[in-house]
DNA sequence: GTCCTGATGTGCT
DNA sequence: GCACATCAGGACA
């Protein structure tokens, strides 16, 4: 299976983060180390927005944590939790405006081990299996080591939208997005057969 | 399939 | 101290 998975340009993650949500599921995610090459299709992303998303980090401002968040657009913003998992964000909005997308799931392409038929069917998993760490926090998602491409002839995804997952607070926006029916998606819950409005449409009319 | 638990480091209150 | 944007493994159905 050979794509042409060149980089995104800027501009993709500079709009409005849920339109930035959707458009990152059927992208590529690429990490490459040394001699090491993974390939993954997004199939599961969630929005975090601003200093009014009492689940987004930067509800409690600007700190060294934060910082990322609060800077280019297209870099990933990359932490630690439960003692023992990496999270991979995408940051997007214009400098200044915290914001970022969790990447919550790939559809292995290439470079995984093959025991696990869904090694990237979580956000901790995924960073594990392509060694994804803080050494990668800030990066740009235009470097050698880490980047997200387009392939040519990608047929459109079918998305649908839920509440976000693994989170107490802020449940009530619909900013999770995955693509129905794929197997890598994280979670099949109960929540799989309801359906939400889009959040990404909702907004598109207001704006008119 | 579902529900529950333990492992574990860091940034905040 | 404690709350976490998690996961694997076990008990049970």
């Amino acid at each position: 299976m050979e794509k042409d998975l060149g980089p995104l340009p800027y501009s993709f993650y500079c709009s409005n983060t849920l339109a930035v949500t959707a458009n990152l599921l059927g992208k590529y995610l690429v990490r490459q180390k040394g001699k090491k090459k993974w390939i993954g299709k997004i199939v599961e992303a969630e929005a975090y927005i601003g200093e009014n998303d009492p689940a987004c980090h930067a509800f409690r401002g600007h700190t060294p944590r934060t910082s990322v968040m609060y800077g280019e657009p297209g870099h990933a913003y990359v932490y630690f939790t439960y003692g023992m998992y990496f999270m991979l964000n995408v940051v997007t909005e214009q400098p200044g405006s915290p914001a970022a997308v969790l990447i919550r799931a790939l559809e292995p392409v290439s470079g995984f081990a093959l025991d696990d038929p869904r090694p990237a069917s979580g956000p901790g998993k995924l960073c594990k299996n392509m060694e994804i760490d803080k050494t990668l926090n800030g990066i740009s998602f235009q470097s050698k080591a880490l980047w997200i491409g387009e392939a040519e002839n990608e047929v459109p995804v079918k998305i649908r939208w839920s509440p976000r997952i693994g989170i107490n607070v802020g449940v009530e926006k619909i900013w999770r997005a995955y693509i129905f029916g794929n197997r890598s998606v994280s979670r099949k819950s109960s929540e799989q057969h309801a359906l939400y409005p889009s959040p990404f449409e909702g907004q598109l009319l207001r704006n008119r």
